[in-house]
DNA sequence: TTTCGTGCAAAAGCTTTGCATTAGC
DNA sequence: GCTAATGCAAAGCTTTTGCACGAAA
């Protein structure tokens, strides 16, 4: 991804490095703010506009998959950056991906249907998590 | 509508039946700025608020289906107040009901395989409508 | 040396909230 | 008359933007 970065023009400076280490090594699926957090300790000075901005280049190379929340902060995939389903707890706003799902034949239909040119899509379950479940007397 | 309004202890005024009215009256995903408008020339004084928090009642009466977007104004949809797909035009925002599809299968299965407690669901596609694809040039 | 990236602070934009006034019931 | 709803304005919150300084190449 380094390479792909420097390919297109981009510089490797260190918040940028930084970030993609932070992606690499987590299986979660994290916020801005999250990143941020991690990063603080061996980057006090990185803004959080930093973050945003090289998430919004991650995003544009097709590296990240985001995930856009109303009520929730955004969230950052970079394992599958592609659309997959998600599972994501009412509760304690967890994130999971469950297995694939192939929706290309219904993205078929639904495109000779309507009409549309579909080019992407977006599949979340919500409800709650194991550990919110019992929380809750579940 | 107006009964379980009663019902449930909600009063009903003319504001709420107009904005309920004009959700009774269209085919499209409205937005509050939308519904605001359409009654301003019958209700001059009514509020945004006002409409925001009518449809807050709605959405917990089970009466509307509110789509919440990112980079695009709420829709709401009082049709079908359940989830079920939709096509989004990234070009002109226009929201379409594709013919309904079964997920409860899918929702199951991914309920046992997570241990989620799934009380809903969203599955959007995005692409362009085909207006907005003859603009294009497509 | 040139241009891009960073970091700070301010702006943006939709939605929510507080509060006094008005109006259902 | 008692409460709830309205309408105005202000607040809230995440994300975006502007701009001067610093750093990659």
């Amino acid at each position: 991804m380094t390479r792909n970065l420097k390919d297109h023009g981009y510089r490797l400076t260190p918040q940028r490095l930084a970030i993609l280490k932070v992606l690499a090594h987590t299986d979660r699926h994290l916020s801005v703010e999250e990143i941020h957090q991690q990063l603080h300790p061996d980057y006090p000075t990185m803004s959080l506009a930093t973050v945003y901005k090289t998430l919004a280049v991650l995003k544009r190379e097709g590296a990240v998959l985001e995930l856009e929340f109303h009520d929730l902060r955004n969230r950052y995939d970079s394992a599958k950056p592609y659309p997959h389903p998600h599972v994501i707890c009412t509760a304690c706003g967890m994130v999971m991906d469950p297995e694939d799902y192939d929706l290309r034949e219904l993205t078929n239909r639904i495109a000779r249907e309507t009409g549309f040119a579909i080019t992407s899509h977006r599949l979340d379950f919500y409800g709650l998590c194991p550990a919110c479940r019992k929380a809750s007397g579940g």
